[in-house]
RNA sequence: GGCCCGUUCGUCUAGGGGUUAGGACGCAAGAUUUUCAUUCUUGUAGCAGGGGUUCGAAUCCCCUACGGGCUACCA
């Protein structure tokens, strides 16, 4: 049998999770830290958890917690346990765990690891105004602890007392001094700290709510979390974590650690945020989002026309790549491929360009019935039908000019309706005196045609041309502009043969009465 | 201010002692499409600076600069 009594790390299962705050909708690299942890999972063979961090009361905004998830299930990033998820492991919601943290908090008291601290928030203000009159920073740490109002200056029979009267206090863990914490971050390497520069950090709140360093610790260990993944944002706070797992007991069974680069605003200063968004004219939110407060509205990649597919593939690339040229994943090809040791160190600028650039690979790919149906419905909203063929047919030809499924009808309009207006350069350009002439003349062709397939019109007008020994260019152009309002779209022949015979000799003749009506042409 | 992290084309990145420093987005040009777009081809542009170590440094070390994060009874 076995000697070996304890079970290695590398046997356990590997377990992550994600755990947002509900304070508000889920930001981009939110969703990329989820899919980060949700990878790791995947390639691992392990679990991927949602919890919920709500310790914040006053933080708490209405919606955020349904946003998160409809933007998970959205992104695909299905989590294995966590609130609407089920799970072993529950609650999932750090507010309906209060009861669980008292007592960890309670043993740290014991052990000498946390104390009561009775400074206000006020008397604290106090001091850190003091000392920023002095250029210095007032910190709560193993220097100052001894002039301050805790359990540890305080005689036990006051402390008693002040809890007894129901003093409003908290619980700070006690750093310990001049130690060095080092630790192999996942991403980053040796990360070296010294407590002496940490500051005794609140556990415990008043409210009789746990911090989220707290409230984490315990919830990783209790839910067996083997990786912390998660943004640069919580690098510094790492030693207190360890530390704290340390003081717990738990140090030879904790997580390891691995900080995500952030994302940065695609110009200027600073991490990416709600207002670049608004001022350069790209979404930071995977789903459209309306505060609760204002009735603002953010939009979402969702609402802009994004494929989720798309919207993931480029996030992976953003901090983290395969090692070879490869830039297009699916989902299943991200999962194989993924690794913690290709994430990159350096914060990356969010470039909205090559988003768009993901999105229109996607687009081009989706087959034409899938298209079809989203294209449908804007046609229905225009009151528009047309029969099924005939639309799969318009959005093969017309798919590869889009970025966004939206930009359907901007390209394929004229499949359904005449053109209002005519570009007034492609007019002064191509439209000569003979214009009109010319097109009445092929207009009156066209009507004599048995045949109305592109090949055979083409055919057909090819020796009609000929034979006149007239420009197509100076044709062309002008018949392109009659049908379509602009020097754009896609193979003349094919529109002829899509809006069919009539339609065609209409949209002629009916260019020909405005145009020359126009003033530029007197 | 203090602590921590980072720095290769405009942007995302490969490259980890000897490379013509590779790819992608963007941009530009050409080809094709009798238009426009697509597509294809080509081009454009980079090792933050200074010191070391070394026969040799984008790569290892130090300093500086710059960028980022944290520094709450917020996460």
């Amino acid at each position: 049998m076995a000697t070996n009594c304890k079970k290695t790390k590398m046997e356990q299962k590997v377990r992550v999770r994600f755990a947002p705050s509900p304070t508000g909708p889920l930001h981009m690299g939110g969703v990329r830290t989820a899919l980060f942890n949700y990878l790791f999972a995947r390639k691992q063979g392990g679990e991927f958890l949602l919890r919920i961090e709500d310790t914040d009361q006053t933080r708490y905004v209405p919606g955020a917690e349904d946003y998160i998830i409809e933007s998970l299930k959205w992104c695909g990033l299905i989590p294995d346990e966590g609130v609407g998820f089920g799970g072993d492991f529950g609650p999932y919601r750090q507010s309906e765990r209060k009861a669980i943290y008292k007592d960890y908090v309670d043993r740290l008291i014991e052990s000498g690891n946390a104390y009561y601290a009775f400074d206000t928030p006020e008397e604290l203000d106090a001091l850190r105004g003091e000392a920023e009159k002095s250029q210095t920073v007032f910190s709560y740490d193993t220097h100052t602890r001894s002039r301050l109002q805790n359990s540890l200056t305080l005689p036990d029979e006051v402390v008693k007392k002040k809890i007894a009267d129901g003093r409003p206090w908290v619980i700070r863990f006690k750093m310990p001094e001049q130690t060095d914490v080092i630790e192999h971050d996942l991403i980053r390497g040796e990360v070296k700290f010294n407590t002496a520069q940490l500051d005794d950090k609140v556990l415990f709140k008043a409210d009789g709510m746990p911090t989220y360093h707290m409230a984490n610790v315990v919830d990783d260990h209790l839910m067996q979390i083997t990786h912390v993944i998660r943004g640069e944002e919580w690098l510094s706070s790492m030693p207190l974590h360890i530390l704290l797992y340390e003081a717990l007991g738990w140090s030879g069974n904790r997580p390891q650690f691995a900080h995500l680069p952030l994302i940065l605003k695609p110009a200027g200063k600073g991490k990416l945020s709600k207002r670049d968004g608004d001022k350069m004219g790209f979404p930071v939110f995977p789903l459209q989002w309306k505060d609760p407060d204002s009735g603002e509205i953010s939009r979402g990649y969702r609402e802009d026309g994004y494929f989720p597919e798309a919207f993931i593939n480029m996030l992976a690339l953003l901090g983290w790549n395969a090692g070879t040229e490869q830039e297009l994943f699916t989902i299943g090809e991200l999962i194989d491929s993924f690794s913690l040791d290709r994430v990159v160190k350096s914060g990356a600028r969010f470039d909205p360009e090559k988003a768009k650039w993901f999105n229109r690979h996607y687009l081009h790919q989706k087959d034409d019935q899938q298209l079809a149906e989203l294209f449908k419905k804007q046609l229905a909203a225009k009151n528009i039908v047309t029969d099924d063929v005939r639309l799969n047919r318009i959005v093969g030809l017309i798919k590869d000019r889009c970025t966004f499924p939206s930009e359907l009808w901007e390209h394929g309009f004229y499949f359904f309706e005449a053109p209002e207006c005519y570009d007034e350069k492609t007019i002064i350009k191509k439209w000569k005196e003979d214009t009109s002439g010319k097109l009445l003349a092929v207009a009156e062709f066209f009507k004599d045609l048995e045949q109305w397939d592109a090949e055979s019109v083409k055919e057909a007008f090819s020796v009609f041309m000929n034979a006149r020994e007239w420009n197509f260019g100076m044709v062309m152009v002008p018949i392109r502009l009659a049908l379509v309002g602009s020097s754009q779209g896609i193979d003349l022949f094919v529109i002829f043969e899509l809006i069919g015979k009539e339609e065609t000799i209409r949209r002629i003749e009916r260019a020909v009465a405005r145009i020359n009506g126009l003033p530029q042409l007197q």
